[in-house]
DNA sequence: GCGAAGAAATAGCCTATGCTATATTTTTCG
DNA sequence: CGAAAAATATAGCATAGGCTATTTCTTCGC
């Protein structure tokens, strides 16, 4: 069965799709990975929070900034950042799914590492009927 | 078993690594859709090329600069879009991996219409090891 | 309590991707 | 053939996300 190809404007609405997960992708990465630091370390300092995600701290300014600017996260200078109800919220969700993705990759055969190297990626774009798939998959697989 | 967090050096890297892709991930739906339209049509037009990513004609104009910058495709001004050796190998190889991405999808249990949506933009962050995975997967699922 | 060190902010630059408006070229058809 | 229509290119603008260099503020240790 060769499934037949997607109208142009199925097609460019999956597309369209792709574009806005992305736009959100750096966002999700910051308050789950800000989440962490507080967890771990009591507060989320910018010089922390620019190495963890691999970028200049100018660069995480910026991003900080933006998490402000939509409301998830709030800061004073010179002092470090805290997540809003809606940036904890975020974080909490973002990472739950992180953890089904790592998990259903691994379910399915994936090397470990490779499956956490990957889901970094792969996770922004499983929307929500997709992870209740993995969930019901996992739940099935763990008898 | 709580997983160990990764050291922040490794998540840095996951993190650059999603970057990475990411950078690549719209000349891969490019070269791929340019492929299709040239064996559904003959040709590449700029506008049907704007019309399937969902974008201005402009906005597919610069993306198809970029292509021929990079040795992907090429094209004369008023004339239809060509992919090159390199172009056609890189839309065979996406061709195949978002098949496999959205028929492992499927596999786990995804309806096939949102399986389409999501493998948009998780086919990008498919490692060939992963892929290899799936391919196996899908192989001992069929029996 | 004060100076050095460290952390964060700011300035200024770059590229990639979007867009709209407009100019130019090609194609079509009376 | 030649004008209108269609397609494409170009100009100019915006935002996101990178960077380095520099300034400013906080903290620490003597
Ligand atoms: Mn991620
Ligand atoms: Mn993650
Ligand atoms: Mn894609
Ligand atoms: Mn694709």
């Amino acid at each position: 069965m060769p499934q037949d190809s997607p109208s142009p404007a199925d097609q460019a609405d999956r597309f369209a799709r792709a574009r806005e997960v992305q736009a959100v992708a750096l966002l999700e990465d910051y308050v789950e990975m800000i989440g962490d630091l507080i967890a771990e370390m009591g507060e989320a300092r910018v010089a922390d929070i620019a190495a963890r995600m691999g970028v200049a701290q100018p660069t995480a300014t910026k991003a900080i900034a933006r998490l402000k600017r939509e409301g998830l996260a709030t800061s004073r200078p010179y002092r470090g950042v805290f997540l809003t109800e809606a940036g904890a919220e975020m974080a909490e969700r973002v990472r739950a799914r992180h953890r089904t993705v790592v998990e259903l990759l691994i379910a399915v055969g994936v090397p470990a590492e490779t499956a956490e190297l990957d889901a970094e990626g792969i996770e922004h774009h499983v929307s929500d009927r997709t992870l209740r798939a993995f969930e019901a998959f996992l739940a099935a697989a763990r008898h």
